[in-house]
DNA sequence: TATGAATGAGATTTCATTCAT
DNA sequence: TATGAATGAAATCTCATTCAT
């Protein structure tokens, strides 16, 4: 009767996939938070516009919704990392942008990287049975491995590295700073989380992995001037020259 | 009629150390196995020689009972750690066998590995509720300092880096590559427990740490001598020297 | 645009008949293999060319559907019965053609089988309900009756033995052979729907209705002429005459 | 304090096998009235003394249970079928007396009747996996078997009936009159368990098997003497020699 | 006549924990 | 110190049915 009889009741048409997408966030907030055993349907179906039983009726079961969130969290970072840039850089400036966009990425997406050490404890079997998630980060290797390939080509890396290697050597530690936070913060007494361990860390992992890369320098091409790209970024700890 | 029915079953000497041993262990294996929510204590009682009652009066709680475990992890790795005697080594030798002495540890040790990720994932709590283990890191970084300060003497190591750091440099690739173990070789095909991969990751992780400590070799200070024991260690991939 | 739309959906006139029969077919399916509480309707709606909605439109409910599943079952084999003529044979081949027919009928309907099982276990209260069975088997009465007061008349059948009687001992047996097929099989591992057995129960369920309707042989009207159309079938078992 | 404390509070000894024998009871009036699917863990732990909890505890599942039920109940028949001596008696006797022993067991035991018609429905798929049953019911079978052989050798059996198949065909009849009670009734009028209709066709299933095993009348022994013991006994319905 | 989304009520099952002895 | 039975509370999941269009 009235022109916006819609605002009596909060508008209420069906939409599927609205209602998909309102279950999906507040599950993963909920997996990330508690874990995949630990988490509770109800607490779920609770925090949601809709009921459990739609999160029954959309995902078939706890698991089938966890499986859902994970995609969700595999699909995120991918369409993210598509849109890094590297081909235009020098190589150990394009190493040093990768490690410090993997390094920012983990840094500003706690919950992909909990979602992922929940999988690990679960001896990775949803992701073993999801179909959409398997050739996922094969992107990933191939940038890494155009930048080497660039880089030994122009005789400033070493030939001796295998790509999927320096990709887990960057991600070891990016991801070990986010899912190791808290035993690791209260061993050595560090949050993990400041500001200014944050830099230092990234320009440290950055400057390890290009110093590996760079060719042996007591090996025949070696000299002052190879080495000269390889010097260490200035650090906020060194004095500085 | 009481004599005889002694006689029957094998005299039962309640021994409260040993019942408590027994509970841990099993314990440990589901807990490592489920995670903390995912374990049961009906299993870890169907395990146990003795009953479910025994773990309440031994530990309380399904928690005191995970904490115990946890204790009992810390416990043994730092049993362990003590052994390593490094301050007979050159600098850069000592710090490559630190490396591989921890890349071997953590190999070795997934149910540690296992037990961090799961009380990572519980955001640290009953970590920061033990008495016993928070100390308990300060060798490790007594060591890795010892051998930073000695190299930096020496001239062989920079002045630039702290200790804390490069032990977590260190750690995160080694717990990285058993705590994802399942996801990374999934995602990127490979068998990370496969002893090829081993040896080649042990040398890898080695080599950065070794070369990140390096004084920047454009520096004065730098030369050809000095950035001798620098050099790769011989790579498998590596046509040889 | 409308227009294309309708293009590529190949019109589907609504054909109420054919929607019912469809759902009747997937509802029969589902309740035989599941009995009435077993089956589902999602499970049966998934498996129709039409939505749930569909079968609550044309049948109320769960039980209305399996009641118009159970009356649809009786009206078929009703259908059949009637074309059977058996007035034109004497009297015991007459007896043992029906039985014959009862037989091979219970047989190849295992469904109507299943589905008059499981209206038991339900206490025939649908039966009970249904208008449209009630009468139904008063046919097969009629034509039992009919060769019994033939016999009699003919001197080859006694007097004593009710239609209705006779009826239900050869149902019993053709019932029961398959109704607990699956029990039966397995206490006395047999497979009750082989065929050697199949022939021999057939013969035999044959064998022993006739004989009881025989005259007493003591009986002042028994000699070897009347017993002689009453001998047993030639039996796979025995030698031969 | 007082001599009769217990009187207090109901006598609560723990007594386990009381406890499963309470819930086995009412469980198998349950599953006896609304079949496998239709019956209800609630209803059954109401009517008992203990919880639903402890349902899941002694026995895992409501088919956990259900198959206990089954398996009581012919352990149960097995037991009684044991006092059965027949062995003293002349063939057709025995014969006699088996039948009519069957015939009250099943007319007395409606709720093992429907239990064997609920787990055909089921498929016998918990009998299959039941380890308790499956050789229990070879001991009937030697009974008829034993029968048969006797009749055989004194020329008063044929010698071409399986005992298997007699048992089957009395089985049957008995079965059916308890198992289709409700649709029988329905059809034809009749209420089975009518006191007069239960004589009847006790002696008619009787007088069938008898008859059957005969030897065939019109064969060279055959003559009437050797009939005379084939008399079909004295019916209600018939007016008696 | 048809449909996909939605749902409340209730089903089965699980779990850490405690009681009585 | 030990034990088997017991349990309340809450977990996951299911189902026939209806709503809005």
């Amino acid at each position: 009767m009235t022109t916006r009889a819609d605002a009596e009741k909060p508008a209420r048409k069906p939409d599927p996939e609205r209602t998909k997408q309102d279950i999906l966030a507040v599950a993963r907030a909920e997996f990330v938070e508690h874990g995949l055993s630990g988490a509770r349907v109800d607490a779920i179906a609770a925090r949601t516009r809709t009921t459990k039983r739609m999160i029954y009726y959309y995902f078939g079961s706890k698991e089938g919704l966890y499986l859902a969130v994970l995609e969700q969290a595999y699909a995120d970072i991918r369409a993210i990392e598509q849109t890094l840039d590297l081909k235009s850089l020098p190589p150990a400036q394009a190493i040093r942008r990768m490690v410090e966009f993997t390094f920012d990425y983990q840094e500003s997406h706690p919950d992909f990287i909990r979602l992922v050490s929940i999988e690990n404890i679960h001896h990775g079997k949803h992701l073993a049975r999801s179909d959409s998630i398997r050739q996922l980060n094969e992107a990933v290797i191939e940038v890494v491995t155009e930048i080497l390939d660039r880089g030994k080509r122009e005789g400033v890396f070493c030939a001796e590295v295998d790509p999927v290697d320096v990709h887990m050597l960057i991600s070891a530690f990016c991801f070990f700073r986010v899912s190791n936070r808290y035993t690791f913060g209260l061993l050595f007494g560090r949050d993990l989380s400041s500001a200014a361990l944050r830099a230092r860390h990234k320009r440290m992992i950055a400057d390890a992995v290009i110093r590996l890369l760079a060719p042996d320098p007591a090996g025949p091409e070696a000299g002052p001037t190879a080495r000269a790209p390889m010097r260490r970024s200035r650090s906020a700890a060194s004095p500085g020259p």
